[in-house]
DNA sequence: CTAAGGTATGAAAATAATTATTAATTGAGA
DNA sequence: TCTCAATTAATAATTATTTTCATACCTTAG
């Protein structure tokens, strides 16, 4: 917990930027919420219980903020609101989501398989890929039993 | 170009519905527009044009519909809205972009390769999966150059 | 022909997510 | 302690999208 703490800090100072309370206290609830993918509301009312003063705005301002330094991703699940979780960091790219359309859940991939299609592409199109975004939409197990 | 608007008119008359004007004009823009991967604002600038007196609503209410139609796709490119493009349906699944960041070009890519990561993860996570949606983003080759 | 009942539409209002503005606060360094 | 840029909360403004609602348009029954 303490070593993305510290990389955050890092990364601002580069930008002359501080590591304050509120971007401290969001970056504790994605960090305690890994699994987790959670919205920009959701995200605000559970910063609220350590961090009660703090603005929404603020909080859309340090997501931004931890998306471009690297340290959270956003996710988009065609459900008309931004999510986030951190990033894993052990791997090139991030992992995927499988999204069941009977229950909503939402089940990660860890397996990433797509780097030979990704040379392909490459040599085909002379596109440097430097990261891609996945989703696979079905029916999860439980959901398919029924 | 006949061809897709009978399949509209077919589903349209199946479900209860008509093919209006508005509905007819505006899946015109996007056969008309085919590689493109318009917004809803500028499919509204194009098809009043032809029909000047729609209103925006209609324009969302009939992407809407034509999806539901299975008709066109909607893209989400991260850039705040949706966009559309006509579904060829001589493929299983739709086709993936490539998204320069560089100069924000999309392009299409043709390949479908992830078949075999498809009976990897249904295997592996007992799921079900009816369609994905991907994105790589990178440098395309001219952007690469510079 | 005429009324009834449903679908579709344009205009305008309403929503929801996000961003910009502003004025006050904070905190690191001189 | 003083200075000044960075940050913030509160609020207003934007933007994309959806809903509301009164009206127009068809099709069909009488
Ligand atoms: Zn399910
Ligand atoms: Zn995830
Ligand atoms: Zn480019
Ligand atoms: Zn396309």
């Amino acid at each position: 917990m303490l070593e993305t703490m510290d990389i955050l800090k890092d990364r601002l100072k580069e930008k002359g930027s501080k590591l304050t309370p509120q971007r401290r206290a969001t970056l504790n609830i994605i960090l305690q919420n890994k699994g987790e993918h959670l919205n920009t509301e959701e995200i605000y009312e559970l910063v609220r219980k350590d961090c009660p003063e703090i603005g929404l705005a603020t909080v859309y301002r340090t997501l931004q903020l931890l998306e471009e330094m690297d340290i959270v991703s956003r996710i988009n699940l065609d459900d008309g609101c931004s999510r986030y979780e951190i990033k894993t960091g052990d791997e090139d790219h991030q992992h995927h989501h499988l999204i069941c359309q009977g229950c909503n859940k939402i089940i990660e991939v860890k397996i990433d398989l797509l780097d030979h299609l990704e040379q392909e592409i490459e040599k085909e199109y002379d596109f440097d890929i430097k990261d891609h975004k996945v989703k696979f939409f079905g029916l999860c197990s439980d959901c398919n039993k029924k």
